[in-house]
DNA sequence: AAAAATAAATTTTTT
DNA sequence: ATTTATTTTT
């Protein structure tokens, strides 16, 4: 490592830091050794230290494309960036920061011929992979005796083996003994699912979220000359919350960090993604792959108070397999957390909302409070007592906003003009038009795929089915429109889209909330004026999910808004009231999850640790759910703690549990 | 072969 | 309650 000339400056630079930072802080932020871990608690400012850390390198003129940093969520990147700019007073360009997708993105579009594709590659999600797999579905049962059928996948599952087996870095046949014995036997039909998924994606000139991380990994394993390169350009590797990184994510770094100074921060107790393949193991041995490693723990709490420390503390405890660590708080004594115990969900919702408006009655902004839940269905009777008393509010995680139909037709005109092999996009436009069903599709796309390039033959009417031919002609108009509009001009784009007969289409398909419908995409419209080209917004739209939703969900006059969340939304932030709700056994911890008690309690500690000064922490009684049944009881969570950590609502009854 | 009608199944968390 | 699969009608 070279040495950075002393001057006058540095020492008032080196002086600054050690005012701001405290002396654990502060070592990780200089420390110049080949590799660093953090081990970071809840509020102890590991983001903080991470921003400073990036700053102090660049101050000591490591020029910015040679540091990546890596987030949990795009908009982490761009605060952590915002933050280096107020400490040094410049934004520096051309740092790598993002998400292990986005990154991902990146390099293979650079690289996109020896990935096997070409640069303007389409991302699917989750729901173009169910799509694709279902065609491949029905061909494969064609194969199985009529009983059997039954027995084999729905595209559903199917597709999240599949992933899952990506994810985590285990060959398909393992993977499915491992964890679906029962499935053994279709291990055959299982491998040739995956080969036929894998062609169709080849041909669709498309990649899937996996692929993004796995593709990057394998580019740089068998290209010698990008390995070298990648890791020659990258000298200072810093990664967030590490905890929640799968096998793939883990090789990638190791691989790139081969030479270079590696960084990590996380914490064990914090993992909340093994649902995606997170493995607390990446953190726990990363020592051993960096035998001169640094240490580094950062367990002062600088964010809640003593009480709800105490009762995070008490909690993660019940862990078995968890590092024994304590939270120090630094701050004052305050209020202990607070339980109450509804009746039911609807006397839950009311208390809350009641309580939110007695806090802002006390001059409380509503940006200081956040109500958060295990899942996103559990906000329905919150919004509406919400809405009855007028309290704006925002919510975040598990949105579908994007998901809507007339959101994705949208995507799927701009996705056709993008790149023109995208199969799912072209069928689901072609069948919007009437007239064309599933097999005329299937005619027109096997001659449509056989020219260079589709939208230019079908702008050129070069194909034209035997059914549906008036449909086919509308379509094709509208797309020569689109074509004459340029790639540039994302919000231009999407009005034409409007100005089409799709327009026509989608009032007569809504008749009831075609207004709202039709706002959402104007507002989609507006946002998209932020994008240079349409491939950049086409890759935000699928990466930076919540990053859109903000922005684009309708505006709130009042900026002052209180929020509403998942728990796993509200990772990496905090407030000075929390309201956590639903803690009923079978909704907190989930039926489903409770099979992983350990990371839904680390879930709960997740949630309860966001806040600062005020906790609130709520159940009900009687608690109903959609069809019928219901979950009794309060939570596990609530009952294992001692009983010193909180205390009761008037309405409730101390000695219940 | 497409569109409409009816029956059946499904819910955690996210890039 | 809402989405998805299957059957019936056009």
């Amino acid at each position: 490592m070279k040495e950075f000339p002393r001057n006058k400056k540095d020492n008032d630079w080196y002086k600054r830091l050690k005012e701001e930072l405290n002396p654990e802080q502060y070592l990780f932020v200089t420390q110049r050794s080949s590799a660093i871990l953090g081990i970071a608690g809840p509020g102890s400012g590991k983001t903080r230290a991470l921003t400073y850390r990036v700053a102090n390198l660049l101050y000591e003129n490591v020029p910015p494309e040679k540091i990546l940093l890596v987030t949990f969520t795009n908009k982490a990147a761009e605060e952590m960036k915002k933050r280096v700019k107020e400490i040094l007073g410049y934004l520096p360009t051309g740092l790598w920061a993002g998400t292990f997708h986005s990154i991902g993105a990146r390099v293979l579009r650079r690289h996109a011929l020896l990935a096997g594709r070409e640069a303007n590659f389409s991302i699917l999600d989750e729901d173009d992979r169910e799509r694709m797999l279902k065609s491949i579905l029905a061909a494969l049962k064609l194969k199985l005796a009529p009983k059997e059928k039954d027995l084999f996948l729905k595209k559903r599952v199917a597709g999240k083996i599949l992933s899952l087996s990506r994810n985590s870095n285990t060959e398909l046949g393992t993977y499915i003994e491992n964890n679906n014995a029962e499935m053994v036997k279709y291990i055959p039909l299982f491998r040739e699912m995956e080969t036929l998924y894998e062609e169709k994606k080849r041909l669709a000139n498309a990649f899937d979220f996996d692929d993004l991380l796995i593709r990057w990994l394998k580019l740089l394993e068998e290209n010698e000359h990008l390995k070298k390169y990648y890791q020659e350009q990258f000298e200072h590797i810093l990664v967030d919350e590490y905890q929640d990184t799968n096998a793939i994510q883990d090789r990638l770094i190791l691989l790139l960090g081969e030479k270079s100074s590696i960084c990590l921060v996380g914490d064990d107790a914090q993992s909340i993604y093994s649902f995606r393949c997170a493995e607390i193991g990446n953190i726990l041995n990363f020592p051993e792959h960096k035998p001169s490693c640094t240490i580094v723990k950062l367990i002062r709490n600088y964010r809640s108070i003593p009480e709800i420390l105490e009762l995070a503390n008490c909690s993660i405890a019940q862990n078995r397999n968890q590092f024994p660590k304590e939270l120090q708080t630094i701050r004052p004594s305050g209020e202990k957390p607070q339980v109450f115990l509804a009746k039911n969900n609807l006397e839950e919702a009311n208390f809350i909302a009641d309580k939110i408006l007695e806090l802002y009655d006390e001059g409380e902004e509503l940006n200081q409070i956040a109500v958060l839940y295990r899942s996103s269905y559990l906000s329905q009777e919150l919004e509406m007592a919400l809405l009855r008393r007028a309290i704006p509010y925002l919510t975040f995680g598990g949105l579908k906003f994007l998901q809507r139909a007339h959101i994705k037709d949208i995507i799927a005109w701009l996705k056709i003009i993008e790149n023109p092999r995208d199969e799912l996009s072209w069928q689901r436009i072609a069948l919007m038009h009437n007239g064309i069903g599933e097999a005329t599709f299937q005619d027109i796309w096997a001659l449509l795929r056989a020219f260079p390039d589709p939208l230019e033959a079908a702008i050129q009417e070069k194909v034209s089915p035997r059914r549906g031919a008036k449909g086919w002609k509308i379509l094709t108009t509208t797309l020569r429109q689109l074509t004459a509009a340029g790639k540039e001009n994302v919000s231009y784009l999407i009005q034409a889209i409007m100005e089409s007969p799709y327009k026509e289409y989608l009032a007569q398909k809504y008749p009831e909330d075609y207004i709202e419908r039709s706002m959402g995409i104007e507002r989609l419209a507006a946002y998209g004026a932020r994008f240079a080209s349409l491939q950049e917004f086409l890759e935000s739209f699928l990466l930076e999910e919540t990053l859109i939703v903000e922005s684009v969900k309708e505006e709130k006059p009042e900026n002052d808004y209180l929020t509403l969340s998942t728990i796993h939304s509200a990772k990496g932030k905090e407030w000075k009231t929390i309201f956590l709700i639903g803690l009923n056994e079978g909704r907190f911890p989930s039926s489903p999850g409770s099979k992983n008690l350990d990371e839904e309690r680390r879930l709960f500690y997740v949630a309860v640790t966001r806040a600062k000064d005020n906790l609130f922490l709520t159940c009900a009684e009687d608690d109903f759910r959609g069809w019928g049944n219901y979950f009794g009881g309060p939570s596990v969570f609530l009952k294992e703690l001692p009983l010193h950590c909180y205390e009761c609502s008037e309405r409730m009854d101390e000695n219940y549990f």
